[in-house]
DNA sequence: CGCGAGACGATACACCGTATCGCGGGCCGT
DNA sequence: ACGGCCCGCGATACGGTGTATCGTCTCGCG
């Protein structure tokens, strides 16, 4: 508390800190290095303040993580939903998900062991029942839809980045990570137990990128014959 | 090295560590308490072996984990196909996969962080061909039917177990849980936004253990009439 | 102007994964 | 048969983690 007015302002002016720009200096960090990254010292620093100041937006570590999936999912909130038919309104959150999903890997790490029910969970919920508003089913199939989507919806996030994650754990590049799995199941298939394996190639255990659309407009259309 | 050869034939019996009993051991543990609490330290005053032993039977910890899950994979899988139609088939694998999940929900913490490719992976991949063999399809199809299949699978897995989870880390009895988050519930559906949401109840947040039949059906009849 | 209460955050503790390296036992060469 | 080397085991140590505790310092009020 000494020196001009000025020097000590400049100095403490950090510019007060916000549980919203905790959490997203949080998610950025998680988004770059990994949810391993983002510790409470770590954050801490990277925010400029001390590690226990943290302690004023969460009771605990974990409640930081909720924090930060809740913050993902109002990332998955569209700005309008297309009033076309309600199949393409239902993918355009879909595809919306997704995207986001991408953007965020850490998030299916977690997501197995708590339940997501934070303010922008139920927002996303509430845009999906809008998209399938136009069906006019009653509330209790309309739940039952959308839970199968939801599901078949989560299961793809999730195997679909297993393969990058692992990769990156491991440091390998996209090219070397190809290599040593592609060795790895030839000498595993080599046996000649597992031939349906073999046959369907990498593909059998690695589910990749592709796909998503078919096996949702299945899902859909098998839902649309039921009715 | 002193005493009669028994004493120290009984003292020092503790029968050579397996990489098995290790890893069973692991599993064990985490269903117990919880994936956190399989600690190097923690897993080895388990089996009466010093911290630093476990290294000859993994790289890094995170190889035991890796382990964990290929060894859960195991269980998953089934003595015999049942030879009845192919969705029978299909079925009896999908729900001892649903019933060995629920009994190591850890797995789906960590099921989005590495790639399963593990022997026991290939040897459940490997089933779920077999129990679709009946359908005669080229090895490209059924991929996809199976990836499709597999994705909603681990999506419902992982959802079903989100509710046990998160009750599970705030120690909070089924009642606790059920009237903790059904007020948090009435008050977010309480300003009046969230119309379907508050129409449709808790369900629409949380998905709960039933309705994977339901989902399934949708999806093998869309895929069906897509042929 | 003095004092009490409250929040803040430095410190400390128990635990984590694992790199390092000294010691001891087993094996090989003579 | 014995000496010496080598290698592998595991004790120790290091740099991290989450967070309980509690002294200190600040601010608001009488």
């Amino acid at each position: 508390m000494t020196g001009p007015i000025w020097t000590r302002q400049a100095a403490s002016k950090p510019e007060r800190l916000t549980l919203e720009t905790v959490v997203s200096r949080a998610v950025e960090l998680a988004d770059r290095e990994g949810l391993d990254a983002v510790s409470v010292r770590r954050l801490a620093a990277e925010l400029s303040a001390r590690p226990m100041s943290l302690y004023s937006f969460f009771g605990r570590k974990d409640d930081l993580v909720d924090l930060m999936v809740d913050h993902v999912l109002g990332e998955m909130l569209v700005d309008r939903i297309p009033g076309d038919d309600w199949r393409s309104a239902l993918k355009a959150v879909l595809y919306r998900q997704i995207e986001v999903g991408r953007r965020h890997r850490w998030v299916m790490s977690v997501f197995g062991t708590r339940a997501p029910i934070g303010p922008n969970a139920a927002r996303h919920a509430e845009q999906s029942f809008e998209a399938i508003a136009g069906l006019g089913l009653p509330p209790e199939r309309a739940t039952r839809l959308l839970r199968a989507v939801d599901t078949y919806l989560w299961g793809y996030v999730t195997r679909a980045g297993q393969e990058a994650a692992a990769r990156r754990r491991d440091q390998l590049s996209e090219q070397e990570w190809r290599e040593s799995t592609d060795a790895y199941l030839a000498d595993l298939t080599g046996k000649g137990d597992l031939p349906h394996v073999a046959a369907a190639g990498r593909s059998a255990l690695l589910p990749g990128d592709d796909g998503f659309d078919e096996g949702l407009d299945w899902l859909l259309d098998g839902f649309e014959r039921s009715r």
